[in-house]
RNA sequence: GGGCACUUAGCUCAGUUGGUUUAGAGCUCCUGCCUUACAAGCAGGAGGUCACUGGUUCGAGUCCAGUAGUGCCCA
């Protein structure tokens, strides 16, 4: 067969994840023979595209699970999405708006349809993205967050929790989106620096003359005034305390309290309180009995408890209004260019008003306390460990969860209010299609925040008990660190709390994929690419090398698209790897079987041996969530070990006309680690593995790589002393071509060589040395000294000789011998302060020292020679 | 204000429980090569007082403290 000379991703990717789908390797079922391993995916946005951050996230998964196939495990990965209630019903109302709908008016049960026909048409494209990242989900399991199944689990869950008391409603505080027009968990506040302006406001006393200044962010606010508060340790103001104030513009008398919140330094030092739209004043407001002003409609637009003109004014506008009021009244002292943070919602993208409400309430402390130990005592590991204090910091000050959202699209909350008696029930089916029960039940309006669906996603995914007891615990989540209080915490909290159970055993963070300049990839900054179009162009398995490649653990990844060439590079040098291996085999014909071979050749026996302890590496490094180890491993072996020194030395034997059998032979082994190397490698990179997989060697109808086995690490063929008779053969050939080129010699142009050495293994292979150092006469001799036309430099401890009649350059070679004299010494004069320190060699271990006694000699020697070839070229 | 992380070659990063000659890769750069797998390649080379200052130690890129800078999270 004949393959192209380059790799064209295109033409294998689709083709083979076809096959692998179509043939069922990634199903995942109960199977009491061997032992599990599962993942579930973090799910995605159902309104989602697939971006740089799934790469990453999505091919660690891969990675673990594709590993933990081929070793034998019945693995099983879930993929499926989250109904994300905010930004898909936002996307819904959009569409409809456009189409001339209003939700309202259509109302809740039309709605719902309009969504489901929405999700159903655009919803999980991210799903099948994924395909061509070649992710080895579970496809059959897919799961979304509002599948009736799925739905049921959240109801009942809630319905539990409301029966044990962890759940009530209360007028809080919250965050309120006036676009979304619901609360949203404080999670979903982003606070951006914003240039603002920090107004000084004259609130005339009440029976007097004198003003008190107030400085303010949000003007408008001033309407909801309910009381002027200073520091009780402030001597400008404890005359004031209890006397009152006129409320400018509303005409409101307020008092002046006093309260250890207020900031002396801040401002004047005297604030103004507004006890329903602020958080910090909302307790200050508790504590004093203050009276708590609603001004605000839920779209932010002011409501009926303000002045007339102001009424249905939007904030802004009643914020200017405000301002120019002040001015005309003469009460506006002063304007500030002010920094401050504002907190915008993530969905609407607009700032959030504080906002008092009825919501539903969950009571955490108790609920988080297992979830703490369990990550306390090892149960649950975090890689990297760092984040734990992060997640205990966070658990240990748990607050209440607001888990409602004034929103239809989602898990609609099943409390029930008896229309007759008024009595409010939490029911797991709808009570008024219950005969048994007795009244008109009404529902409660609100659903759920999206988190509280997809904190059971780790159990609630699983078809049957026997499936979940047999999958669950599942063994390793990969998700981002900005979800861990969302997500990650709240998993291990559901899990512990209904099963008693940890949601899974390791949770690997990534980092954070950001541009080249280190920003976060965004859509206003269009510095986000479009990982299909770097699919297209690079192919997946070099987009994924790449990811990998770049994301040591838990370190933020810096990435352009054109980082991916190394990827692309990777998978071409392997490509041709292949490509020579199966021309060698289409010239010679069947190669020998490898397992009737004796392995007897100095090449053969190290890459073998540096074979096994790439495998080692690369298990270890999965073992240990570092990646990075795995593929740079597979990569140094592939690369180095096989492709410049295995193949350059083979092809001796491979033309090896006098004697077939050795070219059979050397073909058979490079075929054997070839194979080895196809499939160590194939967890990070699978579609070019597979290609080769399929074509290096015969296979059966059907056969493939992601179901073969992974080489099992095989200690007896790690050697030592072969790597070492390695090691120095390669120094030598470096050596050689070293001084070839600083003295430009033709690559074409053979040299003669003198190696000072008796060693053994140099003798055996002086075939390999000839060969790949373009060597002429050569001689092997521990008893020379240097001939005067010649460089020289060690190998090791071999010294080598290059005889260079006519080109030698002395005044060259000299400088060149003085300065490594010179290097040398002063390396020298370190060793003999070590040695001769006492402390030094009576604590450090005896290897070390011996180590030191040896550079000592190995180097004295050294200088000794150098020096005589010195002398010898004057 | 509190917390977490980071700072090693021009760039992006490795560097295991402190001890392996000269602190390693990749990219970039320089030199030479179309050598019968690969120019997306091959061979060779240059490039670092490991942010700074102290400390612990026989020995510190590695451990500790402080300083500076960068990023993130929380208030």
């Amino acid at each position: 067969m004949t393959l192209s000379k380059n790799y064209t991703p295109s033409e294998v990717e689709n083709k083979l994840y076809k096959f692998w789908e179509e043939s069922g390797f990634f199903k995942g079922k109960v199977n009491p023979e061997k032992e599990p391993y599962s993942i579930v995916i973090p799910p995605p946005n159902v309104t989602g595209m697939l971006t740089m951050g799934h790469i990453l996230n999505n091919t660690i998964q891969d990675i673990l699970i594709r590993y933990h196939r081929m070793k034998g495990f019945e693995s099983c990965w879930v993929p499926g999405t989250d109904h994300a209630s905010i930004a898909t019903e936002a996307k819904v109302t959009k569409m409809l708006k456009d189409e001339g709908i209003d939700k309202f008016e259509i109302g809740r049960e039309k709605f719902l349809e309009h969504a489901q026909i929405w999700k159903e048409k655009y919803g999980g494209i991210i799903i099948k993205q994924l395909r061509s990242l070649g992710a080895s989900c579970d496809w059959e399991r897919e799961r979304f967050t509002m599948d009736d199944e799925y739905y049921k689990s959240v109801i009942d869950t809630f319905v539990d929790l409301y029966n044990e008391g962890k759940i009530y409603k209360g007028l809080r505080m919250v965050n309120w989106c006036p676009v979304s027009k619901s609360a949203i968990s404080d999670e979903e506040v982003i606070f951006q620096e914003v240039q603002g302006k920090l107004w000084h406001f004259k609130y005339p006393m009440k029976d007097s003359n004198e003003f008190v200044t107030v400085a303010t962010t949000r003007p408008e606010t001033m309407l909801g005034d309910t009381a002027v508060a200073v520091n009780p340790e402030d001597e400008r103001y404890k005359d004031i305390v209890g006397k009152k104030v006129i409320l400018p513009i509303v005409g409101r008398e307020i008092e002046v309290i006093a309260d250890d919140y207020v900031q002396m330094e801040f401002g004047t030092g005297v604030v103004k309180i507004t006890p329903a739209h602020d958080v910090n004043d909302n307790e200050i407001g508790q504590r004093h009995n203050l009276e708590f002003i609603n001004i605000l409609n839920e779209d932010a637009s002011l409501n009926r408890n303000v002045p007339e003109e102001f009424i249905g004014l939007d904030r802004y506008e009643a914020r200017k209004l405000v301002v120019k009021k002040f001015e005309e009244l003469g009460f506006l002292e002063k304007v500030e260019d002010y920094t401050n943070k504002v907190g915008y919602s993530e969905r609407g993208n607009v700032p959030i008003e504080p906002f008092m409400s009825e919501q539903w309430f969950m009571k955490m402390e108790e609920l988080a306390k297992p979830a703490i130990e369990a990550v306390q005592n090892g149960e649950v590991k975090f890689y990297p460990q760092h984040w734990e204090k992060t997640y205990f910091h966070w658990m240990e000050n748990i607050k209440d969860w607001c888990i409602s959202r004034q929103l239809w699209w989602g898990h609609r909350i099943p409390v029930w209010t008896c229309e007759e008696t008024g009595e409010q029930k939490a029911f797991k089916t709808n009570p008024n299609e219950n005969s048994e029960i007795q009244g008109t039940w009404k529902q409660d309006e609100d659903v759920l925040d999206t988190w509280a669906s997809s904190w059971l996603w780790s159990y609630a995914v699983w078809d049957t008990e026997e499936e979940r007891k047999y999958f669950h615990p599942t063994n390793s989540l990969v998700t981002g660190p900005d979800i861990i209080f969302f997500w990650v915490a709240r998993m291990i909290i559901a899990s512990k709390h209904f099963l008693n159970e940890i949601p899974f055993e390791n949770v690997y963070f990534t980092g954070i994929i950001r541009d080249e300049k280190g920003r976060k990839m965004s859509k206003s900054l269009g510095n986000s690419p479009n990982p299909l179009d770097v699919i297209d162009e690079y192919g997946a398995d070099a987009l994924r090398f790449t990811v990998t490649r770049l994301s040591p653990l838990g370190q933020d990844i810096l990435y352009s698209n054109d980082k991916c060439e190394l990827g692309k590079n990777f998978a071409n040098k392997i490509w041709n790897a292949a490509r020579f291996l199966l021309m060698h085999k289409d010239r010679i014909g069947e190669s020998a079987e490898f397992s009737s071979i004796k392995i007897t050749q100095l090449e053969d026996k190290w890459i073998l041996s540096r074979l096994e302890s790439t495998i080692k590496n690369v298990e270890e490094s999965i073992k240990e969530f570092k990646f990075v180890d795995g593929i740079r491993s597979c990569y140094e072996f592939i690369w180095n070990d096989f492709c410049d020194w295995y193949v350059e030395m083979i092809k001796i034997r491979l033309y090896d006309e006098e004697n077939p059998k050795n070219a059979k032979e050397a073909l058979a082994v490079a075929i054997e680690v070839f194979d080895s190397a196809m499939r160590i490698l194939h967890p990070f990179m699978p579609f070019i593995t597979e290609e080769i997989w399929q074509n290096i060697r015969p296979r059966k109808e059907g056969e493939s790589i992601t179901v073969a086995e992974f080489p099992a690490f095989k200690d007896d063929l790690v050697e030592a002393k072969v790597e070492d008779s390695m090691e120095e053969f390669k120094n030598v050939i470096t050596a050689v071509r070293t001084i070839r080129g600083e003295y430009k010699i033709a690559p074409s142009k053979n040299v003669d060589v003198i190696l000072k050495t008796d060693s053994v293994s140099l003798k055996e292979n002086e075939t390999f040395l000839k060969s790949l150092a373009k060597i002429g006469n050569l001689t092997l001799d521990s008893d020379v000294t240097k001939p005067r036309h010649s460089a020289s430099k060690f190998a090791q401890n071999i010294e080598v000789f290059v005889l260079l009649e006519g080109l030698i350059d002395f005044g060259q070679e000299k400088e060149k011998i003085q300065k490594e004299i010179d290097r040398l010494s002063s390396q020298l004069k370190g060793v003999e302060k070590k040695l001769a320190n006492e402390k030094f060699v009576n604590s450090a271990p005896a290897k070390v020292v011996e180590n030191e006694r040896n550079k000592l000699s190995d180097w004295t020697q050294k200088v000794e020679k150098l020096k005589e070839n010195l002398a010898a070229l004057d």
